[in-house]
DNA sequence: AGCACGCCGACT
DNA sequence: GTCGGCGTGCTC
């Protein structure tokens, strides 16, 4: 028998089936192999066995070991490998590193073993007991320990009792010490308080419409608050209930612990997490049980979507309006394409759940595409946080030239006084956004990035944020010496920093990525938030996705220009979500919330809408808008991005590349709506400059796309790259 | 991606 | 005369 292997390189030159000789019958399609390449040895996976091989005889190789029993990736994920591999023009080799662990490449196995006690065979353990001296209190507490428990993992034994009585006791024969494989249990020390909800009229409705319709997709869209999570877990239920399984996507890592205690309250050890934040080892256990069927429902970040899971009945996709759903880097896919495939080949349903869609996902609902869902209610009826918007002009105009309005000021003050909570929101992190000369305009910029340093007074560094390089804080000008610099630009640092100037008895947090990089770091600012140990929170955007303090009644959104005016077709959308998940934050219990949004642009339409919550007019103005322009979701945008360290080839390139496509747009004149070449906003990152070509066409057009792709791909050699991105999220 | 094979310059 | 530079091409 000859087996066609995929080897884990993930070059394109090397994408292709290899032949091996099978040397036994204990192999599988799917079925992970360690095989001769070259002068190597590679791990790489059986995508199909035959009797009969297109290969010269003597130049095949047999296969040097087949890795498991069982085949590690299904027959499903073999397809949806072959589906990506087209649509985002990848090598399969890479897709299939998306459905493994990264322990499992290269055959490096690791099983955590620990070590376990137990009474040793023939050992009649009660006559022991008895045959013990009186002294021995801890060896009595061992023995009567494992004739109630049978047995108990020695680290345990060791620090409940003492190492010393279980080492006396295996001398003398009665206790065995062994070793045994176990799993790792991922935030195992969660404690889990299940509670029982009756659900409301419009979440019983949900559920049923879910379960009843005939499309794949349903579209939840349901306020902050109105319960979209007690939908979740009810469908989730139903699903295993009906021997299915269910993945549940949220947008960030940070958000699966709470989302896994929830789960694991109902469903016990059947619940998994996988996403990327796992130690290798965590993610390997989890994935076996969730491989071999152990655990039928899987909670986690993007990957999560690539879950071995068979017989899938359910996928939901929480918060899906969020751009970490699309993959930034290579491969660069999208998981709603990815769940749409796994839903089909499975036959499974899809639930997309956001109190703000994306606008391309609620035109599709309302155009029937989707089911649409709404809970147009928060539980209890409690009603939504009322938004108040601060004039910065007049507060310029009136002297106030910080970055707290007096309104601002004044709620602080009060919510401070009757011993509530506030969190302030601001989307730059660090203490100055960038440094300037006040003689000669210099701005302080990285070496390898066209981009600029941003202070962080903490170590008295500059940080680019691009690349993350730190430079020493300069003391003069690099260009004309000068000593008068200048911060501009607030981040989170200076917030702290006057608030506290302001405030000086508040204890204030703050939650960032430079605050929260060690592990678990989240965890701790969330908690010591929640448990009131302080009055402020300060932070980005990662504070306004769903964590629940029931003591907070004010909102702050400090610049809600900032993403306002941000030069994308989707800023006006992007502002809208932002508020709204913000202002969900506030005034979760008893207390009404109050929300304070400072702008200098007060009477801008999205702004206007967002304060009355009025998504359905944010989305009818949007919508008229891409129309209009002809911006997605009436066309794709396509952006080839060229990338090198030499410019001029970087130039050439580009210009050849651009030739091409015009070429192509004269050959699908309808298809094409723009086409453009240009410099990149950022016109240099990691000392590699980056052109672009733009283009917009019809939507979905997966064949023009492919040919961009192969375009691109023919440029691409060790000193350049280049690549197409279908619909980026930013065009930096 | 590795790695071997292979053809031209600086050295003991 | 030999060591080694990294260009080119192959891996079932």
């Amino acid at each position: 028998m000859f087996a066609d292997v995929i080897v884990d390189i993930t070059v394109s030159e090397v994408d292709k089936i290899f032949e091996y000789i099978v040397p036994n019958d204990d192999i599988f399609v799917g079925s992970r192999v360690v095989v001769p390449f070259g002068s190597k040895k590679l791990c790489g996976i059986v995508i199909n066995l035959k009797e009969k091989s297109n290969y010269p005889p003597n130049r095949l190789k047999p296969i040097i070991s087949v890795l498991e029993d069982s085949p590690a990736v299904t027959k499903e994920l073999l397809s949806l490998m072959r589906y990506m591999q087209k649509k985002y023009f990848i090598t399969a080799a890479s897709a299939l590193r998306l459905f493994l662990p990264s322990e499992m490449r290269l055959g490096k196995v690791k099983e955590l073993t620990a070590n376990f006690v137990k009474i040793s065979d023939g050992i009649d353990a009660i006559k022991e007991l008895e045959n013990l001296k009186k002294s021995a209190k801890q060896q009595k507490g061992v023995l009567e320990f494992l004739i109630k428990n049978k047995t108990a993992k020695l680290s345990f034994l060791a620090n409940e009792f003492s190492r010393s009585a279980v080492n006396a006791l295996e001398k003398a024969g009665v206790l065995t010490v062994y070793s045994e494989k176990i799993s790792r249990n991922p935030y195992e020390n969660l404690n889990f308080n299940n509670k029982n909800v009756t659900l409301t009229t419009a979440q019983n409705d949900a559920i049923s419409s879910v379960e009843n319709t005939d499309k794949t997709i349903t579209l939840l869209h349901g306020v902050t608050g109105s319960g979209k999570t007690e939908v979740y877990l009810n469908l989730i239920s139903k699903t295993i209930a009906g021997c299915k399984t269910a993945i549940m996507l949220v947008p960030e890592i940070a958000l699966t612990p709470q989302m896994l205690k929830q789960l694991r309250a109902r469903f016990g050890d059947t619940a998994a997490i996988l996403h990327s934040g796992l130690s290798s080892g965590e993610k390997f256990d989890e994935w076996w049980r969730i491989r071999n069927g152990e655990a039928k429902i899987v909670i986690g970040a993007r990957s999560a979507i690539f879950a071995p899971l068979e017989n899938i009945g359910l996928i939901i996709i929480d918060e899906e309006h969020d751009s970490s759903y699309v993959s930034e880097q290579s491969p660069r896919y999208k998981t709603l394409d990815i769940a749409i495939f796994r839903a089909n080949s499975n036959g499974a349903k899809i639930v997309l759940g956001s109190a703000t869609p994306s606008v391309e996902t609620y035109l599709k609902a309302k155009n029937g595409e989707y089911n649409l869902v709404k809970l147009p209610e928060r539980i209890n009826k409690r009603p939504m946080p009322e938004i108040i918007i601060a004039d910065m002009k007049r507060e310029v105009r009136r002297g106030n030239n910080t970055m707290f309005s007096s309104h601002l000021r004044e709620e602080l003050e009060t919510c401070l006084k009757n011993g509530n909570q506030a969190i302030l929101f601001l989307n730059q992190r660090g203490y100055s956004k960038s440094v300037i000369c006040t003689e000669c305009g210099h701005v302080h910029k990285c070496v390898d990035c066209d981009v600029s340093l941003t202070y962080h007074a903490e170590d008295d560094s500059l940080l680019c944020h691009y690349c993350g390089a730190k430079y020493k804080m300069i003391s003069a000008c690099v260009e004309c010496g000068s000593k008068y610099l200048k911060h501009n630009g607030t981040g989170t640092e200076k917030i702290v920093y006057e608030l506290q100037k302001m405030f000086p008895t508040a204890k204030i947090l703050r939650m960032d990525r430079d605050t929260t990089a060690k592990k678990e770091g989240h965890f701790k600012i969330l908690n010591e938030f929640s448990e009131k140990k302080a009055d402020i929170l300060v932070g980005m955007q990662m504070i306004a996705k769903g964590h629940d303090f029931p003591s907070v009644t004010l909102v702050g959104i400090l610049d809600a220009d900032m993403s306002l005016h941000f030069s994308d077709f989707r800023s006006g959308e992007r502002t809208f979500q932002l508020i709204t998940q913000v202002a969900g934050r506030s005034g979760r219990a008893d207390e009404k919330g109050k929300v304070v949004l400072q702008t200098y642009t007060p009477e801008n339409f999205i702004l206007r809408q967002a304060v009355k919550y009025e998504y359905d007019k944010m989305f009818e103005h949007e919508i008229s808008v891409r129309k209009a322009t002809g911006f997605p979701p009436f066309s794709d945008i396509i952006r080839i991005m060229i990338t090198s360290e030499n410019e001029e080839h970087a130039v050439a390139v580009t210009k050849s590349l651009f030739n091409e496509v015009s070429a192509l747009r004269d050959r699908f004149p309808t298809e094409f709506k723009f086409l453009a070449c240009m410099k990149s906003p950022i016109k240099r990152i990691l000392n590699k400059f980056r052109y672009q070509i733009i283009t917009r066409f019809s939507v979905g057009n997966d064949e023009l796309i492919y040919r961009l792709n192969e375009l691109a791909q023919k440029y691409t050699d060790k000193t350049l790259t280049a690549y197409v991105e279908v619909n980026p999220n930013n065009l930096s």
